[in-house]
DNA sequence: TCAAAAGTGTTCTTATTACACCCATGG
DNA sequence: CCATGGGTGTAATAAGAACACTTTTGA
């Protein structure tokens, strides 16, 4: 550790000539990366979407995709480049986590990475051809077993962030098609915080927040009563938040 | 940017040859960071100490206090580290909030920080001798102006979370002396949220958590009748906390 | 006519809010 | 004895939890 009083400061207040490559030079032998936790949900479970590493280290375990940070690229753009060349999908849901800077995360060099999730509706999925598609698959969240790196870590830390996320802000919709039943959104909320809730008391409850537009549609083909279809009320819920209201479930 | 199937996730399934320095030693001419928010409670506002910088870029300007990660060091350690250099505190709490990455937030390079919040009983704080801890000055964060780099934008990230974690976990203590009042914490409240809290609610809900202590003792020494001093109970709160509590203000 | 999921209200319990006066001390 | 902040309870309202039966469709 270094002695006190040599302090930098985001290239310090105290050193004039921070810029010598003999000191400052080991700083810049290091890389970032972000690592994208690709949420979706088919109905029934909460799923996410993980490669197969082709090659060394953890050849063969499955990872979290992600990649190293452009030199002059934002990492949020990153993070939707990552996105975009996995699923071909653009201007979805994403937020940033946090960062995992252990210094040995990643056994080939010091790799510190940030972490995102998004969420996807998993029928605009379609595998492309590129060959890294080819190695990635949805698995449900409950079946993810060991992953490559600290992976297992960081899905964690999205997950947590996700269950928080989704009771106080309308992002669950972006799981869904646009149509959905109420049935659905219960289904995906249950899945999310798995934890099973009451019917009527959830309907009761999101449809008083007025951010359901009822569509007068029916499910058809369903062997039993069919269910009116939903969209969500994204004009509304715009309004209602410069109006002070805030999603609480 | 990049074409689809150049992926490289972690240093990717596909991409067998990813150490040729050829194709990737850009990735290394990059630096992260560390930047410390470091509150404080006076007894009426809420500060956050800053520095001022005496190098260019942003000489003279006011900063979050901050360093390069080292190449051989976790970014929590970095952290401590920086707080730990200006303030001889350890053991302190401390939270990782996001990562900052936008390209050109570093005049000088490109440089990945990661923004931590630490809250510290402003009293253990003293001016230690090291040179960039003369520059270090408490700021009333309602008084805070235009700072450093991204500064700004990193505070009021770190501001946002604070909000919300001291309503949800038993942080605030941490600003405040291990003896305190009831008034005391209700201001501290009050400070952090920006908004005026009923007394008798205030009280009737966090004695309820039995999470106080006691002490028997009284203020000495103040022109009014004397309130009595608490102490946070950490063991009772772990227990309960074992036990399926949370706190919630 | 059966199976399967949709849809719908009320009661009870718990948490939140609003609010005003007497008390103990030092100056 | 005055000024200052400490300390206390209750009533009204709102939010959350528990709970069961009828409806509509396809097979």
């Amino acid at each position: 550790m270094q002695k006190k009083g040599q302090y930098v400061s985001s290239f310090g207040p105290d050193k004039q000539n921070i810029y010598r490559m003999s000191e400052i030079e080991s700083f810049f032998k290091s890389a970032f990366s972000v690592d994208n936790v690709i949420f979706g949900f088919d109905g029934g479970d909460l799923k996410v979407l993980l490669i197969q590493r082709g090659a060394a280290p953890y050849k063969g375990k499955w990872a979290l995709p992600g990649d190293l940070v452009y030199p002059n690229e934002d990492i949020n753009t990153a993070a939707e480049r990552v996105l975009e060349q996995l699923t071909g999908l653009r201007g979805v849901y994403l937020e940033q986590v946090k960062a995992f800077g252990a210094v040995n995360r990643h056994p080939l060099g010091r790799v510190i990475t940030i972490a995102y999730y998004s969420l996807i509706k998993i029928s605009d999925y379609v595998v492309t051809p590129a060959s890294f598609a080819q190695s990635a698959r949805w698995h449900t969240i409950s079946e993810v077993g060991e992953l490559a790196f600290d992976h297992n870590e960081i899905l964690d830390a999205c997950l947590r962030r996700l269950k928080h996320k989704v009771r106080t802000a309308p992002i669950g919709f972006e799981l869904l098609p646009p149509k959905f039943t109420l049935t659905e959104l219960q289904q995906l909320y249950e899945a999310i915080l798995v934890e099973k809730l009451d019917k009527r008391n959830f309907r009761k409850k999101i449809l008083a927040m007025n951010l359901l537009l009822d569509l007068n549609e029916l499910q058809e083909g369903v062997a039993h009563r069919p269910a009116k279809l939903y969209q969500f009320d994204k004009k509304n819920y715009e309004q209602f938040v410069a109006e002070g209201f805030s999603f609480d479930l």
